[in-house]
Parts: structure tokens; C-alpha cells; sequence
DNA sequence: ATAATTGATTGGCCTGACCAATTTCACCGA
DNA sequence: TCGGTGAAATTGGTCAGGCCAATCAATTAT
């Protein structure tokens, strides 16, 4: 066994929980979740851990916190036109409009700032990627290292820790995300259109080439949510 | 006494401890920090307050973990054309060119969906910086109140993320900053007219409004800093 | 000489406990 | 009836310590 794939956090979990718990209305908008100590009990997890979880899911701006008073299901204020979309969806095209206006302005960074050694890095990112397209959690992790390579081409920590906190919240639900991204090779295509923009120090270039790859995946997200949420 | 302002936090001690322990040359580029048992008897603090100071750190670029080896200072990668920026500028002038980057996509954003609450809030919090430009710190949560609110009015909580992280970072040397910062005038003209801008749903002029104030920003910044270390 | 094993050191993660700050609310007294 | 007071419930912050996995160096076995 070459691989032993590093197990789920416990705060991962309970993240997942309580997301899921909230889109099937168990817990309803604006109303309070139960206190940290009922919750430790149902999730047998340590109140560190579920602190944990709940500053990711402030993160997520799907709760925040009052103390003294206690925690409470925020509505979520992202709205898309379609209202098909389902809740569950909701912060994820929310995360995809954003990276529509950043990931096009951290690529014509890159593209400006790569040195030779920064560009190898990404190459050997993509063909790994390319080795492995069919296990959906391996490509998404492969999709964050080619980002992250990306950023770090920038030299400029903002733009690597943005790229960290868009993958850490996609990693979150990466298994419905990517599930829905079925054309591999659109998705490799455009990796390397980005990586040729970036080692001709094309700005320009880059950051269309960024701009359309984020595109189809928000318009193919959407069509998705669309569907799953008519019938 | 009316006001006890909450004590700053251990692990906000620790990294203010080590930026300078850094700065000062006593851990050098390259090296490694001494592990964490042994900080913990240094600085006298638990093991969750330090790990927390040294995920700032990493966050801030300032070092890097290695599991099994160690934790080591990072030399900042960020140049400015001028080299007598101090390393302890160097991160913060990072920064700067990020939001160069950033505050103008975010204005812009904030311009075309903002709602009229959120522009009461917005108005709210910009006459109250007017009323506390003289104390430092003050100013300094004023600038991210202001900042916050035209996140939250882009409906998009990324933006509101980034907002927050970018201003934790300049909460970490918001005097350094700000005591550099002197012409207060400009500085709430330049929020009247981004606020200006965001209320007649222009986006262009909020775009152009927060370029030319974070500009400002970055040429003073620049400026102070090559002074300090030339003499 | 080289390969494999072992032990020590390190960071990563989790636990359960303590106290502080804040809010709410029932209770009691004027 | 009104107002204050204090207890209870809540989240926030800190702590000490335990177990695990990764790394590295020394030792041992081949």
C-alpha cells in the first residue's frame, strides 16, 4: 500500500455534519444551534475540536456567533437570479463568483512575476494532475497544488493564503463540486493554456485564459444546481 | 474606569515576540526556530497559544513548518525596486501591493450590489472615523469598520474574508502603519468619495476611487519606510 | 560497505479542564 | 408595579498533557 491517504480531521466531520444538518432544516435560519455542550455530546468530539468547526463554518458565513447568547444560523445572503439553486449550493457559486473577478487578477500577477524555478514547480504540477483524473479527491487536491503553485509564482503571501482559503472552503464539499465537472479535458486544456500564458510573462493572456477556465466551471456548477434543484 | 479594553491575547504577545526576535537577526534566515517545548518554557505560555502565534506566522509568510524537522524563518520574497525597505516593512509593503490589487475589485463589486442599508452602514461608520482621527488604534478600527462594511455590501462573504484577513495583518503593526499615515484629511476624503461612489451604484468610480487611495497609501508607506532605513 | 532497525526529537492533532466575560431571566424587595 | 440583584447559561480564552506520524541519526545486522 504506497498510499495511506492521512485520515478526515474530527473538525472536518462535524463541519460536514452540521452542514448538512442545516440544508435538510433541521436547524432552521436564525434560529440558535444548541450550546456547545449539548453539541460535544452528540458529535463525541472535544470542545476544542468543535470550536474548530465552528470558526470554518463562520468562515463559511453560514453561522455566527453571539456570547453570552449563543449561535445562530445565518441566512445566506448570496443570491444567483436562478432561485433553482439549491441552499446547499449557495456557497459555493458564492465562492465562484468571487474567484471569477481574483483567480483572472492573481494569474496576470503570475504571469508578470514567475521565475524559471516557479514555472517548473507548475509543470510538474500539471502532469501530475494529468496522472490522475479519474479519483475525484486526487484531483481535486491536484487542482489546489496547481493554484497554489500559481500564487506562490506571485511572491506575494495574500495571494498564496487567498488561494489557500478558496480550497480550504472547496475542499469542504469537493466530492459535489468536482463530481459535477465532468470534462476532464476541458479542465486540463485550460491548465495549460494558463501555464504557456504565464512562462510567456503574457499578463494579458494569462488572466483570460483564468477567466475562462473559472467560467465554464461556474456556468456548469450552475446548470448543475439548476437541475438537481427542478426535479 | 468605563472602558476596560479586552487585554491583548497570548498568542498575539508571542508572535509580536518573534517578529522582533526575527528582526532583529537573533533567528536567522534559513534557520530553524527552537522547538516548540523549548518556546514554551521561554515564553511561558501553553502549547495551543504558541502553535496558534506560529499559525499567524506562517500566515504572515514569516515562517514555515516542517513535521519531524522543525519550524524555519523564511526570507521574505517580496522586493520593491528600492532596497532600503527594512524586512520589517517587507510584509507589510506585500500587503499593500496586494490590496492594489484587491480594494479596487472589491469597491467596484461593492458599488454594483450594494443596498441602501448597506450604504447607511457604510455612512455610519465613516462619521465616525471622523470623530476619532487623532488616536492611532482608533483609527486604525475605524479604516476596518469602513472597510468591512463595503465587503459585506458586495453580498459576498470571500470578499468579506479577505477583508478580514487583510486587516489582521495590519492589526499585527497598525501603529508602524498608521503613525505613518499623517494626512488625515485625505485619508476620510478619499473614503467620502469611494462611499460617494458606492451610493450612485458606479463601479468604475469606485474602482478608480479605491486605486488612487490605496496608492497613496503605498507611495507614503514606501516613502517613510526608505527614510527609516537610511539613516 | 550497505542495508535495515531502532530510538530520540519534532510538529500535528485531540482531549478535558479551568476561569472570564456576556447575556438572560427569575426572584425579591421597595 | 417597578427596579435591581444575583444565579444560570452561554461563548471566549487558556492551559497541561497525551497520543500519533514524520524525520533523522545512530546503531546494528547482513
Amino acid at each position: 500500500m504506497p498510499t495511506s491517504i492521512r485520515p478526515e480531521r474530527k473538525y472536518q466531520a462535524v463541519v460536514d455534519a452540521i452542514r448538512s444538518a442545516i440544508s435538510r432544516g433541521e436547524f432552521a435560519y436564525g434560529d440558535a444551534l444548541p450550546p456547545e455542550r449539548t453539541l460535544i455530546e452528540r458529535f463525541g468530539v472535544s470542545r476544542s475540536s468543535l470550536r474548530e468547526a465552528f470558526s470554518v463554518l463562520e468562515l463559511l458565513g453560514l453561522i455566527e456567533s453571539h456570547p453570552g447568547r449563543g449561535r445562530f444560523v445565518r441566512s445566506p445572503h448570496a443570491f444567483t437570479g436562478s432561485e433553482a439553486v439549491p441552499l446547499e449550493g449557495a456557497s459555493v457559486l458564492e465562492l465562484m463568483e468571487a474567484r471569477r473577478i481574483l483567480d483572472p487578477a492573481i494569474a496576470s500577477e503570475a504571469a508578470r512575476r514567475a521565475s524559471p524555478s516557479d514555472m517548473t514547480k507548475i509543470r510538474r504540477v500539471l502532469s501530475a494532475t494529468r496522472a490522475c483524473l479519474d479519483d475525484i479527491t486526487a484531483r481535486a487536491e491536484s487542482d489546489f497544488e496547481f493554484h497554489l503553485a500559481m500564487a506562490e509564482a506571485t511572491r506575494n503571501f495574500i495571494f498564496v493564503n487567498i488561494v489557500r482559503m478558496e480550497f480550504n472552503l472547496i475542499m469542504a464539499t469537493h466530492k459535489q463540486i468536482y463530481g459535477n465537472l465532468e470534462d476532464k479535458g476541458a479542465f486540463v486544456a485550460e491548465h495549460e493554456e494558463l501555464y504557456e500564458a504565464i512562462t510567456m510573462h503574457d499578463a494579458e493572456r494569462a488572466s483570460s485564459a483564468a477567466s475562462l477556465h473559472i467560467d465554464r466551471i461556474y456556468r456548469t456548477l450552475i446548470g448543475a444546481y439548476a437541475m438537481s434543484g427542478q426535479q
